[in-house]
DNA sequence: CCGATTTCCATAACGTGATATATATCTAGT
DNA sequence: ACTAGATATATATCACGTTATGGAAATCGG
């Protein structure tokens, strides 16, 4: 039985590898978000960030941002609204332009995530890509293997225990 | 106005990047070989591949092998049945088993990629990807900037004119 | 040999990306 | 001022991955 065929099948298939393992990553993270309390969908999150960061945005600065299509973004503010994290107002200039900015709920979670959840993140998948060697499809399977051990979760919980320690 | 957010997020958001680059490719690719007359649709070549060069195999070996979950290679299945890829048929030895093998048309077309297409595609991407410098993430970074400018494209058109001349 | 458990697959519901198209608004040219 | 075109956003639909769940078939244990 082939364990992995898609991973076998060299650089071809090096486009269905990369989404995988992204996705892979984005489920792990957002799992232990929850752990800590944070139950915002992961795809909202880059909104948080990018308006916690650079301010009030329209809906198309922010699917310029995030390098994702225009009614992903309508659809995302939507959602996000519902939930409370922004709040959205037609633009006084232009009263085709939506003008959005977090909410002082969205504001407190973005705030809290850039302190205490964020740079766990970083700081674990630092960790996760370090001392890759070889060819770059060789530090994609490397990738591959340390997600498939749950590598990833070890160090989010590790790095997470550790700055509890500290603070 | 900030460029790529994302990008500049660090590792928190390399998931994401590793999903947005992975698609990128894929979309690259599908429409290559949409030029070259293969209509299969990119989530579809896998399948044909793993069956191509493995045989038939079940629904379940077909899940492990293309690490998807079971339910999407249920719907993949019924979907190449109806474009006339493959034909499913229920086991004999086990009537809970639904065993899947290529059709003529598909092994035709699997044929064909085996030779001509899948092979381009692998030497492009390989050309795109050698070069690299630097940590992972930078070699993401190198990676993203390069699909951003087009560059996998015109290898597959390079390659492929390449291929022609000397066949 | 019959009932309980396990296995394989299908279906449903959801998440999150895409594209195509409609609508509302602004701007420029006459 | 009026109209044509450009622009910003919304809506609809599709693609493709997931998990949850249930039914049919096979297997196991008493």
């Amino acid at each position: 039985m082939v364990e992995d065929f898609v991973a076998s099948f060299g650089h071809t298939a090096l486009g269905t590898r990369l989404k995988r393992s992204g996705m892979a990553m984005q489920a792990v993270a957002q799992k232990w978000l929850q752990t800590q309390g944070c139950e915002l969908p992961s795809a909202q999150m880059p909104v948080l960030a990018a308006l916690h960061f650079h301010g009030p945005r329209s809906t198309g600065e922010l699917a310029q941002m995030l390098v994702i299509a225009q009614p992903g973004v309508s659809r995302l503010i939507d959602q996000m609204e519902k939930g409370g994290w922004v709040v959205s107002s037609v633009a006084d200039a232009d009263r085709r332009v939506r003008r959005i900015a977090l909410s002082d709920t969205g504001e407190a979670l973005a705030t809290r995530a850039a302190e205490a959840l964020w740079p766990v993140i970083d700081a674990a998948v630092t960790e996760l890509c370090g001392e890759f060697e070889g060819s770059f499809i060789d530090q994609i399977s490397a990738l591959e293997d340390r997600l498939a051990s749950g590598a990833l979760e070890a160090r989010l919980e590790k790095i997470s225990k550790a700055r509890e320690q500290t603070s």
